[in-house]
DNA sequence: AGAAAATTTTAATCTAGATTAAAATAATGC
DNA sequence: GCATTATTTTAATCTAGATTAAAATTTTCT
């Protein structure tokens, strides 16, 4: 690809592939939608897909790669402008969930990693715990600075995560109801965060 | 089947084969697990399944009804027991994840209705449509009876179900896991959910 | 405009996995 | 223990969908 303006369009294709393959996924799994349901999202051919990646599975995986990468840009961008471990915390869901809600989304949910072949799958769940990990050490972190309640930091980001990643299930893209997820789910989910006077 | 022994038989393999499909699908999503893979689980051959389902759409059906009925088993035990709107909703989240985490899982996740009949669909739809508004219901109480603050209901209902429909997807049955699941998710759910003094 | 490069389609091939029918085994109840 | 019923397997068939190669079309840039 020697043409500039070329290598323009085709990355700017691959992106909007990596979008309507994430939607599909979102909607019907994996391995339940075909390349031709990806194709149609884009006005291609099933064929034509195979011009941007090498397979199916390669699809998955970037689809995956992207949504590890968006997670950690909320992670990385929370920490950089955060302050308390709360407030961090705060910050890193709303981040997300604008990326998820916005207009980068859809983005892929991770949930059929089996899949994806051996190596694909150990570098996912690499990033994925990585991602994991951050989120619990700012919880720990704010318990330390005591802007969050003694708790059990996995199981509250266990829970988190799992409402954020969640969203994908029910939001197809309505921009009112974006606003509002923006708005409450940073609240809703760190509203039972906050130490209590009565608490050490 | 005119003898008694083996209709108990039956239904025990039923049983066991709803459970084994369940753990396949929420590992691998619908389509991505082969009759072959759900076999294995039983030591069955996949022609074997048929011989207690029609086909596999009916596998999948069988098993976000099993689902359905049990949360909403979760959300019927809670009404009857609990008292205020914030113990109604702190006691369907404790049975809700008892399920998904005791001897009666693993619980299929609702996650791939479209892939369904058109038909088997729109039951399945109207199943979990109803679930979610009787746990929004319960919240609308509680704001009502002053037991739980001033919020987005349908925004809460969201990211409650969300933390707890992902469950499945890391936890694997291990029994120490499960209790400390039971613990601290009734608890982290319902934290932000208190009305503070400060408010009316 | 027109040659080269880039993109997409058409038309095959190939395979996994769903489904079925008939045959083989196992369980039940007398 | 035996006849009957219930369960499972073996061995085919059938189909959707992934993949590929070659041809056709479109874009880029001078």
């Amino acid at each position: 690809m020697s043409r500039p303006a070329a290598k323009n369009r085709f990355n700017q294709q691959h992106e909007r592939l990596l979008k309507a393959a994430a939607a599909c996924f979102n909607q019907k799994g994996y391995s339940g939608t075909s390349l031709r349901d990806v194709g149609a999202g884009l006005g291609l051919t099933d064929a034509a897909i195979y011009y941007y990646v090498r397979n199916k599975q390669e699809l998955v995986y970037q689809c995956y790669l992207r949504a590890a990468e968006l997670g950690w840009e909320a992670i990385a961008g929370a920490r950089a402008e955060g302050g308390t471990g709360l407030e961090q915390a705060q910050l890193y869901i709303r981040k997300h969930v604008e990326i998820l809600c916005g207009e980068r989304g859809p983005v892929a949910i991770m949930s059929e990693i089996p899949s994806l072949a051996k190596d694909r799958r150990s570098e996912i769940l690499r990033l994925s715990r990585k991602h994991s990990q951050a989120f619990e050490d700012i919880l720990q972190a704010g318990i330390s600075d005591g802007s969050i309640r003694q708790c059990d930091v996995r199981m509250t980001g266990n829970a988190i995560m799992g409402a954020i990643n969640w969203i994908p299930k029910w939001f197809h893209g309505d921009a009112q109801l974006a606003d509002r997820i923006v708005r409450e789910f940073p609240l809703i989910l760190t509203a039972g965060l906050e130490r209590r006077e009565s608490q050490a």
